[in-house]
RNA sequence: GCCCACAUAGCUCAGUAGGUAGAGCACUUCCUUGGUAAGGAAGAGGUCACCGGUUCAAAUCCGGUUGUGGGCUCCA
């Protein structure tokens, strides 16, 4: 038998003999990689360990430390998981069971749900089996004996699966007496898996349409070794105490209450002064830009709704109520009041653009599954706009929206993820109307010099969109600032412009939203900067800690003086020691607390404190003002 | 909407096998006047989410409703 030569990633070239493995090629670089081999690259493609090499392959040994290693580690842990739930619960039957961004799940089919009790028992059995150091062997059968195979076994999901796939053949890995339909690749031997965690079980459809049987998840996560699994279940920890909910009760900003109705947001007066600071800034910010800011009503008659196509394509998420046999419809989207101002007068190409700007509260009746926090509310405020342009001006106006979106985002120092969604298979609108507005969106994507993403096909049915999402606490992806592309409602409202020539011509309408949904973005905001906000957004700015009684009227003053200046300042004047009060003050994540004692008194000062713990020089009530201006200005 | 779990004082939580409830913090009053994360004492506070059922007796068992949590599906 001749040798085979493959490459390395280096370039260099490696003389094997015929049939090696990525293994034989592991052990013959040397012992200690051979230990730590756990799959290989073969022509960029990840393959099992056991893969036998050919002549002239590019090779590339994945260890531990590759960047590929946690998803093959956490794809055999969740067969691991599969195996042991096999052993204990022998009707289940298995679905699918994929390694994911923060671990692995694996849905299964079960006669009752698992309780918690289960997962300690079955992270037990797994335990178990995976120093039992059974190997993990790969079998290639043609999808006919596959088929044999799992309908022996009744695993019905695995047939169907096998069916959808239609190949020929497929891959089938083993371990112990455990079988499962599988591309691989795995870790050569169960006792690979050192460092794992089930977390927690949910049900999920079959296929993930609801239409299917629900099925019991179990999710769960593993690492290379213990010390990162700790490190993560840590990062999990601290994550949870930067939950929104639980600030937000914590900081008393808002709350829900059953009695007035789920994803209904009560504001308390910390909470409302938050997003007041918001609202205030946005409106700035859009008076900057050029756009004009309008107000529509809460109710709208229903016949205007199937006019827009809402009544017919939402009415599942509409609120509707009816007085003197007149039935109206609680405004889901601000878009309708906003046409109808476009609408009441003849508009000139030289109007254009219009850019209607409203803080438009609405009202979407959500399904109550899906409801979380701020991020998922029923009633809430969008920073909503709707610009109406020439199809020629569509392009700036585009970039115009994205450079906002940016220079909002700085300010907050968020970091977010873009993505274009096109046209979908059920749209409306000519074919060029669409290449215009997506040119127009993709050009300004580009512009942007950011990675984005392209969903195909996953516009709205009336034009295509970019979405932007920001990251909460668990690294759940909360949709933003959006801007979408719309030919139809101009059409169905029969908009109209004159243009140069004369002519009565269509305007593009885009809707945008910077922030989204201002409760959403507070949801995200409490979570990014885990309840401490920078000066310019804290609803109180500061708090003045007397030492004794005896500096009470001294306080009063300033606290007179300072809330004259519009600093946000309250005071503590309860008969309490300094210490007690500052780690009131602390806990509440107020910025300075202003100290009162004796010494300041006598100067006329306060000696402000950083809740970092550290103090400023003393400094009168006037200069403590021009910091906090000076402060804010700069949305430190 | 679907699957599972949960709902006890303002908050965080105990409550053992059905026998009408308890702690800490917060609150009120008094003492204390103390300079950078909890001074001390006393007191008050609950129709155990709501509705119904089983039982001599229900916070506890069963059913329903509402709400919350983790997911799925759907979306700002």
């Amino acid at each position: 038998m001749s040798n085979i030569n493959v490459i390395l990633p280096d370039g260099s070239k490696r003389e094997l003999a015929a049939g090696a493995s990525i293994f034989d090629l592991a052990a013959s670089i040397g012992a200690g990689l051979a230990k730590a081999a756990i799959a290989g690259k073969v022509d960029g493609n990840l393959v099992d360990l056991s893969f036998a090499l050919s002549d002239g392959a590019t090779v590339e040994i994945i260890t531990e430390k590759s960047p590929e290693a946690l998803e093959i580690i956490r794809h055999s842990t969740s067969h691991l998981m599969a195996q042991a739930v096999k052993e204990l619960f022998p009707n289940a039957k298995v679905t699918i069971g994929p390694a994911i961004e923060s671990g692995f799940y694996y849905d299964f089919d079960v006669d009752s749900a698992f309780t918690p009790e289960d997962l300690v028992r079955i992270e037990a059995k797994m335990s178990e089996l995976a120093l039992a150091d059974q190997k993990v062997s790969r079998q290639v059968l043609s999808s006919e004996e596959a088929k044999t195979l799992f309908s022996e076994m009744g695993e019905t999901y695995k047939v169907e699966l096998i069916n959808d796939l239609g190949a020929e053949s497929v891959s089938v890995y083993s371990q112990g007496g455990f079988a499962d339909l599988c591309r691989g690749p795995h870790l050569p031997s169960t006792s690979r898996i050192k460092a794992f965690k089930l977390l927690s079980i949910a049900g999920a459809y079959w296929r993930g349409d609801e239409k299917n049987r629900m099925l019991q998840r179990i999710y769960g996560t593993a690492f290379t070794d213990k010390k990162e699994l700790d490190a993560y279940l840590h990062r999990l920890e601290e994550a949870k105490r930067r939950d929104h909910r639980k600030l937000g009760k914590e900081l008393d900003l808002f709350s829900f209450s059953d009695e007035v109705g789920a994803g209904l947001v009560i504001w308390h007066p910390k909470g409302a002064m938050l997003r007041t600071i918001l609202e205030d800034f946005e409106r700035r910010e859009h008076l900057k830009r050029g756009y004009d800011i309008v107000l529509g009503p809460q109710i709208l008659k229903t016949e205007l709704w199937q006019r827009s196509g809402h009544y017919e394509n939402y009415r599942e998420n509409m609120y509707f109520t009816e007085v003197d046999e007149q039935s109206y419809g609680v405004k889901p989207m601000n878009c309708l009041a906003h046409m109808m101002i476009y609408k009441s007068n003849l508009r000139s190409y030289r109007d254009l653009p219009l850019r209607y700007f409203e803080l438009g509260t609405v009202h979407r009746h959500e399904r109550a599954g899906v409801l979380h926090g701020l991020l998922r509310v029923r009633g809430f405020t969008q920073d909503d706009a709707h610009i109406l342009c020439t199809p020629e001006q569509l392009d700036a106006e585009i970039k115009g929206v994205l450079k906002f979106v940016s220079e909002v985002m700085s300010i907050f120092g968020f970091d977010y993820e873009m993505e274009l969604s096109t046209r979908p298979e059920k749209s409306i609108g000519d074919d060029s109307a669409w290449e215009l507005a997506t040119n127009a969106l993709l050009s300004a994507l580009k512009d942007t010099g950011r990675p984005y993403e392209i969903n195909e096909g996953d516009g709205a049915f009336y034009g295509p969109k970019i979405d932007i999402k920001l990251k909460d606490a668990l690294d759940r992806r909360w949709q933003c600032a959006t801007i979408q592309c719309d030919f139809t409602l101009p059409e169905r409202f029969d908009l109209s412009y004159i243009a140069a020539d004369g002519e009565k011509k269509r305007p593009v309408m885009v809707h945008r939203v910077i922030l989204g949904a201002i409760e959403r973005f507070v949801g995200v905001l409490i979570e990014h900067y885990a309840g401490s906000f920078p000066l310019w957004l804290s609803p109180v700015q500061a708090t003045l800690l007397t030492v004794t009684d005896n500096h009470i009227p001294y306080a009063k003053e300033v606290l007179a003086q300072l809330r004259e200046a519009g600093v946000r300042i309250q005071g503590d004047f309860r008969n309490e020691k300094l210490s007690f009060k500052i780690r009131e003050a602390q806990l509440q994540k107020i910025p300075y607390m202003l100290v009162i004692g004796e010494k300041e008194v006598e100067t006329k000062t306060v000696t402000p404190r950083y809740r970092d713990g550290k103090n400023l020089d003393p400094m009168s009530a006037s200069d403590f003002i021009a910091f906090v201006a000076q402060e804010s200005k700069n949305y430190k």
